[in-house]
RNA sequence: GCGGGAGUAGCUCAGUGGUAGAGCACCACGUUGCCAACGUGGAUGUCGCGGGUUCGAACCCCGUCUCCCGCUCCA
């Protein structure tokens, strides 16, 4: 049923114009997907709606409902390819760079660095396979020392009571300490014989690429993974430059890429995606406030523009789902059609990320795992990755206080938001054909704000003067800078729909009487109502409705 | 990455070895004139792509790409 509905609403995507699969032609290309005419009209109203709301409408001097005090607003646009110290510092680099060897017995992919395991031998007489060659035991069991000794007893054909008849050579290492020529020794998790992992391959969740035309692997770089550290790196750049002050907010729209393993589900996973955040800096004692603050008013956000409170949660992550140094996230999510149903996918995430990614790019990376954060370390116990050692600390110069500011994130998928605007609208409903029977009608019941033509100009018949009136209505529609069409093809019904499919919100009709009345008529969309406004006030009042 | 299903006109799909089809959509003209499917005419496909078997392949076989579902992975 809802795999269904998703299936309609594909196509529909598809016929109209909003969404096309990437390269198409060729057979397209997992992962990434191309906005149509109607497409790109619904996703730029998505990015303007949030770039108003937040940034451009936004009124510093008067502290909005529910937040502590009033603050700065501001924008940046920041490159997509940075310099590499960037992502090595803020994480991804570690996170997102594995090397992963697959077990080709289980088909179970790993983490190189992950699989633990201890060299053994077993010579004892009752042992099912006894072996005097040296065999590699491996397990990714949570107490490593319990899970090889298991997989051991697995591998030689021991009784349990028997294990202390296993020759153990060293301790415990991790996978990634073997070279190529042991690797065939190794036996893997859940196997029983040795050889049956592939050689370790470089799995890249970053998109790399080559600056400088040799393309040694020094020139390696990165298409960013999160517009984030966009933003952060520019802190001081932005604090010195706008008068800003603290508490403020910066904002960014723009794309990312993730090699996302398994894209799907249309294009809520996709590998080349666009984002639209907000680094939120205030001071550490008043996050918790503004952590709040920021969550409640995402979540109001797509509920002004149409998501409805059944298929829309605000999902606080439990104090085990957090990383330490987080006081708080909580995800946005929506029921889309293609989940099960009491299943949602994220939205949004808001997260109390305290002073973890300002800190990382002063100091260097940061060990996730330590607490109180400190730097990781490499094994000769310098800092694994070397932080800018600028001064992103911030001077209160009313209290005379330095700080490193704390930071709220609000991170939205642009993509995200307009396949759930798009699911939300799409209805399937009955209007009155001519005759007065009730025939099924798909209709796109966008807000105003979003949807990607506002109003459809007519000429009820293509003669009589009419289609000449109509192109003047038209002509003013676009000249107030509107985003209207003119159509005077097929019956006035036939219009209707076309435009419903697309979610247009109103129809102007000139008719008969408007040459004598100087009136015409405004459609709704979702009521089917008819007006009659006068042909002078039909702009000003498309205007008014667009308003709300 | 693994397993299952699928890919034929813009959309939804029929067609199981012998001339490529239907409905809707689209275009032109006419008619009606405020809620799609009126009349006449028209355009539309290397049947996902590549290879093989065959006198002959949309159909059988192999490979490959993409989509959907379930695992796996991932926030």
């Amino acid at each position: 049923m809802a795999t269904k509905k998703m299936d309609d609403i594909v196509s529909l995507s598809k016929r109209r114009g909003f969404l096309f699969q990437s390269s198409e032609i060729y057979g397209g290309f997992q992962g990434f997907w191309d906005y149509g005419p109607m497409g790109v009209e619904l996703k730029r109203n998505v990015k303007e709606a949030w770039w108003r709301d937040m940034i451009t409408a936004h009124d510093e001097f008067t502290a909005p409902a529910g937040a502590p005090t009033s603050f700065n607003m501001v924008g940046v646009e920041t490159s997509i390819i940075m310099n590499p110290q960037v992502w090595k510092c803020s994480g991804h680099y570690d996170l997102f760079h594995d090397m992963m060897v697959d077990c080709k017995a289980t088909k179970k992919r790993y983490r190189f660095d992950q699989v633990r395991g201890r060299w053994a031998t077993c010579t004892y007489g009752s042992a099912d396979k006894p072996s005097d060659e040296k065999l590699y035991i491996t397990t990714m069991a949570e107490d490593p020392e319990e899970g090889v000794v298991a997989a051991a007893l697995g591998v030689f054909g021991l009784k349990k009571k028997y294990a202390d008849k296993i020759e153990w050579h060293g301790g415990l290492t991790t996978l990634d300490t073997l070279s190529s020529d042991d690797l065939p020794n190794a036996v893997a998790p859940d196997v029983q014989e040795p050889g049956t992992f592939t050689a370790p391959r470089e799995f890249n969740l970053m998109f790399k690429t080559i600056v400088g035309a040799l393309g040694t692997d020094d020139d390696a770089a990165f298409l960013r993974p999160e517009t984030a550290q966009g933003i952060f790196v520019n802190f001081k750049n932005v604090c010195d430059s706008s008068r800003v002050k603290i508490p403020f907010g910066v904002a960014q729209i723009g794309k990312s890429f993730r090699n996302e393993i398994t894209p799907r589900n249309f294009t809520f996973r996709s590998r080349e995606f666009e984002q639209m955040e907000i680094e939120f800096f205030c001071h550490p004692d008043s996050s918790q406030e503004w952590y709040s603050y920021w969550r409640d008013r995402r979540m109001a956000w797509y509920k002004d523009l149409g998501l409805s409170g059944d298929n829309l949660i605000l999902r606080e992550h439990h104090q085990d789902e957090l990383s330490h140094y987080s006081t708080g996230t909580a995800d946005v999510e929506y029921a889309f059609p293609f989940l099960p149903a009491g299943e949602y996918g994220e939205l949004e995430g808001v997260a109390h990320r305290g002073d973890f990614d300002l800190r990382s790019h002063m100091e260097g990376k940061l060990d996730e795992k330590s607490n109180p954060l400190t730097l990781q370390l490499d094994a000769d116990g310098n800092p694994k990755h070397k932080g800018s050692g600028k001064d992103l600390t911030y001077f209160d110069d009313q209290t005379r206080d330095r700080f490193t500011p704390h930071v709220i994130e609000p991170s939205a998928g642009a993509d995200r938001a307009t396949l759930a605007f798009l699911c939300e609208a799409y209805h399937v409903d009955e209007a009155p054909d001519d005759k007065g029977e009730m025939q099924s009608r798909t209709v796109l019941r966008f807000h105003p704000r979003l949807a990607p033509i506002k109003a459809a100009v007519f000429p009820l018949i293509k003669k009589e003067g009419m289609p000449e009136a109509a192109l003047d209505v038209y002509r003013d529609l676009k000249q107030a800078g509107l985003n209207v069409v003119y159509s005077q093809q097929g019956a006035i019904g036939r219009r209707y729909r076309q435009q419903d499919e697309i979610g247009t919100p109103w129809c102007i009709t000139i008719d008969g009487d408007t040459a004598t009345d100087g009136a015409v008529t405004v459609r709704d969309r979702d009521s089917l109502e008819q007006v009659r406004v006068p042909v002078k006030e039909v702009t000003a009042e498309i205007q008014r409705r667009l308003r709300g």
